[in-house]
This record gives structure tokens, sequence and C-alpha cells, in this order.
RNA sequence: GCUGCUAUAGUGUAGUCCGGCCAAUCAUGUCGGCCUUUCACGCCGACGACUGGGGUUCGAAUCCCCAUAGCAGCACCA
């Protein structure tokens, strides 16, 4: 009795369970190829393998093509690479274009089972006689009549929009939306990128034949295909086949950034947008670019977890995951922005040693020489202020004439810093600066960093006192840096 | 409009199935403090929610009804 009651108070960690999984799972990420993979695709995608990786099984990548207008030739190529980037689990690939033979073997079964008629009703009338819940004439034809036009369908006899194989659901549901809903359509144009085919399964049918071919058991997707898993059901039902179990999650709102397709190709081309990775864009190369881990991604969308409420996606909660993986690996820099020159009157040559990390002294130190002149942030050089301390160096005396400083040695004592209340500032000895621009989603900063930030090119450090940010360029005319988060 | 789903702090989330352990968990955020040669990290503290109204019950975040709000679908897209 005492172990039942504090069981039922265990505190859950991670994803809620899955049903029927204990003995492993088959689950699959479904993308289409339109274009590379965005924040909302990485739930999806995040969600499975994190289940997968729970209860053991086998993860498929199902590359959905079956509708040559939405298929972009390049991303076949660039979902594989944001999948990679991502680091999923994923432990077999298939394409549906690949596998029409397969589709429509399993629509002739269909057929002859009754569970589908090939239907060559004007759609505009179709749709009006379900609207009434009444058959159109092809319902009520002979099996064999079906067959035969489903042959001529394959055969070229018709064009595209002359004919369609439904499936036999009920017309009496109330949701106009299940009622014979089409499995197979003819298209004519535009021409398959990957294969030459005309007659093309529809999402439902393709969907249902390999999740059952491929033994797929738990389907996580968004709420969005509720309609479509009832729809898919009278597929089941019709060839006897098991039915996976499925978890639909709710809509999540994502703000201030580019997400749809179409929209961020058009930015591309017109060139608002300088690529994929545009750090104004949701896709996941941009948040890459950006210094974003995928770790972080996957941990964040786990956190979310599958409820099938529609939420805020939270950047604050994005950058906190990533923040708890970056802090203690990224190396401390300074970077001054928007700098002035000073010349520090009275102070000898000094060398500062910074710690790389000032939680870890054993990663080293970076050396800065001090000779005399130096780069300040101009903002931090208030008016007025009597002493600041450069940090991991000396502190300095200001003399202000009006709006001009002057500056001079003020000693090296850390404990007169205090006693000042001087601010301990970034500096940068003016001989050895590599210019630097950081580019944040809201504009451009202009500065100088130190030199050795440039063997950190493709790492996530740390600009004190500014935040973290990914070392994105270095070349001859400086550096330049992707602003992460704070 | 029709069909269906949902509603916990600024955000995300636990608890809801099987009513009492919930004056509601954890994270994030904001504010304050400690630590610190970063406004980072870490530590301490504060703030902040059961959509509203009825009902059932000794007892409701949890069950029922109504209202309200939001969302999804109603494609020869996925």
């Amino acid at each position: 009795m005492i172990t039942a009651l504090s069981e039922k108070h265990e505190k859950k960690t991670g994803l809620p369970d899955l049903e029927g999984a204990e003995k492993g799972v088959v689950m699959r990420f479904a993308p289409n190829p339109s274009g590379p993979l965005h924040i909302g695709h990485a739930r999806a995608a995040a969600l499975n393998d994190a289940y997968v990786k729970q209860y053991g099984g086998r993860y498929i990548l199902r590359i959905e093509d079956t509708d040559p207008k939405r298929v972009d030739p390049g991303a076949y190529a660039t979902v594989q690479e944001d999948i990679k980037w991502l680091g999923l689990g994923i432990t077999e690939v298939v394409t549906q274009s690949d596998r029409l033979p397969v589709y429509y073997d399993l629509c002739k079964q269909l057929i002859e089972r009754g569970g589908a008629y090939v239907c060559t009703c004007d759609n505009e009338h179709f749709k009006e006689l379900k609207q009434h819940k009444t058959a159109c004439p092809c319902r009520s034809q002979p099996v064999e009549k079906s067959l035969e036009l489903w042959q001529r369908m394959l055969d070229h006899g018709f064009k595209e929009g002359e004919a369609s194989v439904r499936i036999r659901t009920d017309l009496n549901h109330p949701d106009p939306a299940m009622r014979d809903f089409p499995a197979f359509r003819i298209l004519d144009y535009p021409p398959h990128p990957k294969v030459t085919a005309h007659v093309y399964p529809l999402m439902n049918f393709s969907v249902v034949a390999d999740d059952h071919l491929l033994g797929v058991t738990h389907v996580i997707r968004g709420k969005d295909h509720i309609a479509n898993t009832r729809r898919q059901r009278y597929i089941y039902d019709h060839f006897g086949w098991n039915v996976p179990v499925y978890r639909h999650y709710g809509r999540m709102g994502i703000e201030g950034v580019v997400l749809s397709t179409s929209q961020m190709r058009a930015g591309i081309n017109d060139g608002t947008y300088s690529g994929w990775d545009d750090i104004r864009l949701g896709t996941l190369r941009a948040l890459a670019r950006r210094g974003i881990l995928p770790e972080a991604v996957k941990n964040a969308m786990i956190a979310i977890g599958i409820g099938d409420v529609d939420i805020s996606f939270s950047w604050d909660n994005l950058y906190a995951e990533n923040k708890k993986l970056v802090d203690p690996t990224a190396n401390r820099y300074f970077f001054v922005p928007a700098p002035v020159e000073a010349r520090i009157e009275g102070a000898t040559a000094h060398t500062a040693h910074a710690l790389l990390h000032p939680s870890d002294a054993a990663r080293g130190s970076r050396t800065l020489e001090f000779t005399g002149t130096v780069l300040l942030r101009r903002a931090e050089l208030v008016p007025g202020t009597a002493m600041v301390r450069l940090k991991d160096l000396f502190n300095v005396k200001i003399a202000w004439n009006g709006d001009t400083p002057s500056f001079s040695y003020g000693g090296d004592s850390l404990a007169d810093a205090r006693a000042a209340k001087a601010h301990i500032i970034q500096w940068l000895p003016a001989q050895a600066t590599v210019p630097c621009t950081l580019l944040t989603q809201e504009g451009t900063m202009s500065g100088a960093c130190e030199p050795a930030v440039r063997s950190e090119l493709g790492k996530v450090v740390q600009f004190e006192r500014v935040g973290f940010v990914k070392i994105d360029a270095v070349g001859d005319d400086g550096v330049r840096a992707y602003f992460t988060h704070k």
C-alpha cells in the first residue's frame, strides 16, 4: 500500500511513457523535401528520436516526395545535412518516389478488396455530392470496372484531373473530410525530379503503406494530422492491418524568425536574405550559424514535450539550454565595440594574463602586452568617471576637460579600484588588435577583438560582458562573429 | 458554418487517467543578495498559475454540465 502510494508520486523525468513501447519501437521522421529543416521540423525530429533512444528500435527517415509540385531537388541533400547536424539516430532512409510500384500494387489489392474505387467524376461535382452525403456513380461500379480504370490510369489513358482513386469510407460521416477521400491522382506537370510518373499516391495512402510495410509502431506528429489519422484508419481497416499508436502534439508558435519556405526562398532570390542560413530565418542552419548547438535544440524540444495544447516557443528557454552546454567550453576574450584610443600616461609596460576560462585555470590564459595605448569602449567612458580598472591589468585615473578625458596610471591595486568603486572594463592593446564585426539580429556592432580570436573559427566563445558569439569568419580584414545570446 | 481537440505563473512543464499526499513540481524569466578582476557560471532568496460559472462530494487543478477562449481539419498538399 505504502509503495503504491509512493509510486504514484514518483517524479517523472523527460517524456511521458508511450503505450506499447516496452519491447522497442519503430518510429519515423517524414519531412517533405521542399527546403531546409527549421525549428518546427526539429520538434518532430527530436521527439521521435528521443523515444527511439529511450525504448530502443529503429528510426526511419522517410522522404515524402509524392507531390512533384512541392519537391525541391536540392532539398534531398539539404535535409540529410540538417539531420546529420541535429545528430538524429536514423537507422534507415526511404524515399517514397522510389516506391511507386509498391503503392500501385497495394492500390490494386485495395480495389480488389472493395476498399477503393476509381472515380472519374468532375472534382467539383464530387465535392458537391460529398457535401450532401451522396455517392457518385463510380462508387457502385463493379470491382472489375475499377480495376480496368486503374490500369487505364497507369497506362496514360487519363489526363490530369480526369480520374482518381478514392478510399471507400462512410458517406454519412459527420466530417465531410472523411467521406471517400482520394488516394491517388494523376499529375501531368511538373515532372518529378527523381522518377518518371504521372500517377501519384496522396499522402494518406503512401503513409499507411509505408508505416505498415516498414513496421512503424508509434507515430508522433503535429495535430494538423489528426484528421489524416482518422482517414488513414479506414485504409488500415480495409487491409486488416494493425494501427500504430499515434500522438499528436499541438501547434507551436515561433516568433522572431521567418519559417515559411516560400517566403525564405523569395527573400533569398531577391537578396533580402543572404542564404538559407541567414540569421533572420528559423532554419536549423541559421541556428547553427548563430552558435546554437544541436543538443540544445533537441533538449529544448524534449522539454516542450508532446502536449496537445498550442504553445509558444521560447527563445529564452532555448538559449538557456544552449548556455548550459556552451558556458563550460567557450573561451573568454575581450571585444571592444565602438572603440576609442586612449594613451595612458605614466604607465610602464605591463603584461596581462587573462584566463581563457574563469573556472578552469588549467585551460591557460591569453597574454596581452600593454605598451602605452589601449582601445576602450567609448560608451563606457561616462563623463565624470574618475577611475576605471582595465580588467587583468591596472587602474586608470581619468581627468575630464569638459567631455574630453585624459588617462593616467592609477596603480595596480585591485583593492584601490574596489574602494573607488571603479568599473572593471575591457580593453585591448592598441598595437595588437583585430577588427571585429559582431552581427546581431538587431544590427551590427563594429569593434576590435584579441588576435587570438582568429584561432577560434567555427567555435562559440564569450566576448566578456557582451555575450556568447560564434566566430563565423576569419580573414585579412578581421573577424566576423554572430551573436548567440547573453 | 460543420467535425474534433484543448485550457496550470511572462514562457515551457509536472500533477488530471484512479478526487484527499497540491496553501500545486521543475526549468526558464524578472528582481534582490552572495561569489567573482565579465553584466558569464555557481549559490541563496523573492515574484508569479489551476480560464469563468454551476454541479457531484466530507473533500475538486483532478469527475460532470454550461459559458468563454484558442487551435486543428473540412485539398486530386504533406
